[in-house]
DNA sequence: TCCTTTCATCGATATCCGTCGATGTAGATA
DNA sequence: TATCTACATCGACGGATATCGATGAAAGGA
């Protein structure tokens, strides 16, 4: 239910312009919160569902429950996932314009 | 002068196999690489021109000329830069290729 | 040969980050 | 109310990382 703060400029093409500070910082925390494997897959893994429910998570991978609620915790600070509850269970999804907006910060 | 290993896998997609262990550790460094504010000025620089020397890049950035070498060498290692020594000058250019590589990797 | 310049590497340090157990919170059930 | 489950948050610990000064290596010039 939030808004996607979209990438206002392009890192790397062939005309470039510089980016400001506040730019490339902005471009570096997403990139960070693709920086583990462990999120690389939770990505992977929300990717080919619709939505995933954290208990899924916490099966698939052989890591602590609060582990991984850190790492949603970091997917969702940098807007590249999504949670809401219902019931006892939470669920997760991507937010698709975010990945999209990364991808084309690394190129037209 | 180093052959590029090219993403074998999409990470986010539509219809997204799951990524191997090996995969995800892959994506995972590369992005790593990326997670620095410093490197992605360095790369949207070097995204600017054909080569940029170091001594230019030292100028650029309020930074000792040690980090700005330990920066490039991790952009290096990444395979997203590649380098050439002529004379005492130290050249760094962009590896379109694997900035490509790592943008298929956001999705189709 | 000696000195200067350019860049890479080394060693040290302060901070950041991934991980865990313990605890808190909210919903469901009885 | 009491209790159980699912998830988030807290506090702590160990390892990784960004940064620096000092040093090393290589090339050019005097």
């Amino acid at each position: 239910m939030k808004s996607i703060a979209v990438l206002p400029t392009i890192c790397c093409g062939p005309e470039t312009e510089p980016l400001t500070i506040p730019e490339r910082d902005a471009l570096a925390s997403r990139f960070k919160a693709l920086a583990d494997p462990t999120r690389v897959a939770i990505i992977n893994c929300l990717s080919a569902a619709d939505e995933v429910c954290v208990c899924n998570l916490t099966e698939t991978f052989d890591l602590s429950q609060p582990t991984i609620s850190h790492h949603l915790k970091i997917l969702r600070d940098a807007g590249l996932v999504e949670s809401s509850r219902r019931g006892t269970w939470a669920y997760y999804r991507l937010v698709p314009e975010a990945i999209t907006a990364l991808r084309g910060a690394l190129g037209t």
